[in-house]
Parts: C-alpha cells; structure tokens; sequence
DNA sequence: GAGATGACGGGCT
DNA sequence: AAGCCCGCCATCT
C-alpha cells in the first residue's frame, strides 16, 4: 500500500501525523484510514516501515488502549532523539517530517 | 461482496 | 480548553 511506502521515507528523528500521511497520499480526509492501514502493519514490514513516526494530530500516540505498544513507540522515538513533554506530546513545530522534498532549487542556493 | 470497525481529525458545544 | 459528534476510507469478517 501506499501508505507504508510513504511512512517508510519519514526520516529517523521526525515524525509525521496520520492526517499529514493521508493528505501527502492525496486524501485528506483518510487520516482513519492510514491508522488502520498502520494498525494492520504485516509484521515482516515492522523492520522496514517506521510506524513509530506516525502520530495524531496533537503529536501524541494512539495506540488505543495497548499500553505496551505505547511505550515501545515511545521509546523507539526517544532513541532516534525525538523529545516528549511532559504530558506525553511531541512538538510537530519542531520535529514535523516536511514530506518528500521537491528540490527545484538546489538547497546551497536557499539557505544564505 | 456487504457490513462492521477503528493507530483520525476538524468543527461545534 | 476539553469533549462530543460525525464524515472518511482501508481492512477485516
């Protein structure tokens, strides 16, 4: 699916939201659609799709109730250097992945 | 193939 | 500011 193909290039230490996924995909209201499509992660692309890097959009996890897997998220996150608060949210200001980049201009050109 | 089910999100209270 | 409501759509049965 395309969504696993779109996850897999959020890069280690940002993360992206399920509504900026499905939005990135061209639908924007399939936000539920890209957490079932992760809930149902076949587990031989748990190594090769980082499902961790996909939050709500208040920068928390929802796992729904599977208290293990959410710690497992948030650990795989603070190992790749991703901080949390201390009500348990990530700052999207801050770590929000930019999505695949169209570079029509060379980057040395674009920042001073 | 039809119906049910949510790792969601934004608009309205 | 914190919930509730409801549309959305990939997957599961």
């Amino acid at each position: 699916m395309h969504v696993y193909r779109l996850v897999a290039q959020v890069p280690k230490g940002k993360v992206a939201t399920y509504g900026q996924v499905a939005a990135l995909l061209g639908a924007p209201r399939a936000a539920r659609a890209v957490g079932t499509a992760l809930r149902y992660l076949p587990g031989s692309l748990t190594r090769t799709v980082p499902w961790q890097r996909v939050l709500n959009a208040a920068g928390g996890i929802s796992l729904r109730g599977d208290v293990l897997r959410v710690e497992e998220q948030r650990w795989l996150l603070e190992g790749e250097g991703v901080e949390f608060d201390r009500y348990g949210k990530v700052n999207l200001k801050k770590y929000r992945w930019l999505g695949p980049q169209r570079r029509k201009a060379p980057v040395w050109k674009t920042q001073v």
